[in-house]
DNA sequence: TCGGATT
């Protein structure tokens, strides 16, 4: 058993390819996004800043402060430069700001550095708009969109309620279809209160369903624990560590001593190693999600949570995110949850081995994401 | 007995 698992182990690593959602660009702001050059400075922000101050944007994620400076130091002297980073994770937020000494100097980073793609980034950069309390958290989340809804569309609807700074609307990284989610950063507080107040719960002209609209987390806030699996399943990790074996070899060994027999799950082939993630494109393949593989798990507890699904999933591999379906009103699981992992091998095996696994007087059933809906 | 989605 234990040499199968090693075997195993080795048949499932594969190259982590996280991407971070389709590569930005600066079109795809929309013609709409205002310039941020700031004419008529409003509130406390310094005049002079407004035209040394670059807001730098999309970031790679493992770029530090001493690299930014590095970069726009080439242009010019800089006066100060700040990366962004989360407050508790210090983990970077994909912007910074760069102020020069020399308006002239700002001008050309904006010119050169602007579109300057960075591994699988492409940077925005843009004169910044004043600091000040009114700015902040003027970024809304918006999600049940019509699918058939565009950019542009998006922004019409909000535009009635202030100047939109930016907007965006997530997709599919594999069809490149909606995904029905959205941001619109205005460039007021009191404008997304407002379109909040107008909004939300509102069907968009034409739409059969209502939207969400409500003020948007930080960019990739993920759970700690998912940082911890991140941080676990290291991008350049080719085979698991002891720890992950070991755990495995529990799990399974667990799995064993439920009385279920173990499937021949190693001789399975993986669609990801036909020709890669190319061969995928328009394909229906069960619980792949463009960001990993959705599994479906059923016949869980009433009082069941996130962190079962964790300690479950967790050792087969890289798990990006679980969650555990509850009813509105009671707040107790409706017997389902789902968990995203990274790779297809690693989902696989965690599949056979947890399918008809015994969680205290139940037995689960797992298998990947179908796309059943209850709807009529 | 197959959601919600956080750039």
């Amino acid at each position: 058993l234990n040499w199968h698992i090693l075997s195993l182990c080795v048949i499932a690593a594969m190259e982590t390819q996280l991407s971070n959602g389709p590569t930005c660009n600066n079109t795809s702001n929309g013609p709409s996004t205002i310039s941020n050059n700031c004419s008529s400075p409003v509130e406390s922000g310094s005049i002079e800043d407004s035209k040394t101050n670059l807001i730098v944007n999309y970031l790679p994620q493992n770029m530090t402060q001493e690299e930014l400076k590095s970069l726009f130091g080439s242009i010019g002297e800089i006066e100060s430069c700040k990366l962004v980073r989360d407050k508790i994770t210090g983990q970077s937020l994909g912007y910074g700001f760069v102020n020069y000494v020399d308006p002239k100097d700002a001008e050309k980073a904006i010119n050169t550095l602007n579109g300057l793609r960075l591994q699988t980034k492409t940077i925005k950069v843009s004169y910044a708009r004043p600091s000040s309390a009114s700015i902040r958290d003027a970024n809304l989340y918006v999600s049940g969109l019509p699918k058939t809804m565009t950019q542009k569309e998006l922004e019409q609807l909000f535009s009635q309620y202030g100047r939109i700074i930016t907007s965006r609307i997530l997709v599919d990284q594999v069809t490149g279809v909606s995904r029905g989610v959205g941001f619109i950063r205005f460039d007021r507080r009191v404008e997304a209160e407002e379109a909040i107040k107008g909004l939300n719960c509102q069907k968009p002209p034409g739409a059969t369903e209502p939207i969400t609209v409500k003020f948007a987390n930080n960019p990739s806030q993920k759970t700690s624990q998912a940082l911890l699996s991140q941080l676990y399943q290291s991008p350049n990790r080719r085979y698991p560590g002891p720890l992950a074996q070991q755990a495995r070899f529990v799990l399974i060994l667990t799995h064993a001593l439920n009385h279920v027999p173990l499937l021949s799950f190693y001789s399975r082939f993986s669609p990801m190693a036909i020709d890669g993630v190319t061969s995928l494109a328009g394909i229906n393949i069960p619980g792949h999600a463009g960001t990993g593989w959705c599994i479906f798990v059923y016949n869980l507890a009433p009082d069941a949570d996130e962190s079962i699904l964790w300690q479950m999933f967790g050792p087969f591999g890289a798990v990006t995110n679980v969650k555990v379906i509850r009813d509105f009103n009671t707040n107790k699981c409706k017997g389902f949850g789902f968990v995203t992992m990274t790779n297809y091998d690693e989902a696989a095996v965690a599949i056979a081995s947890l399918n008809g696994y015994r969680l205290g007087d139940r037995v689960l059933q797992v298998s990947f994401k179908t796309n059943k809906t209850h709807k009529a």
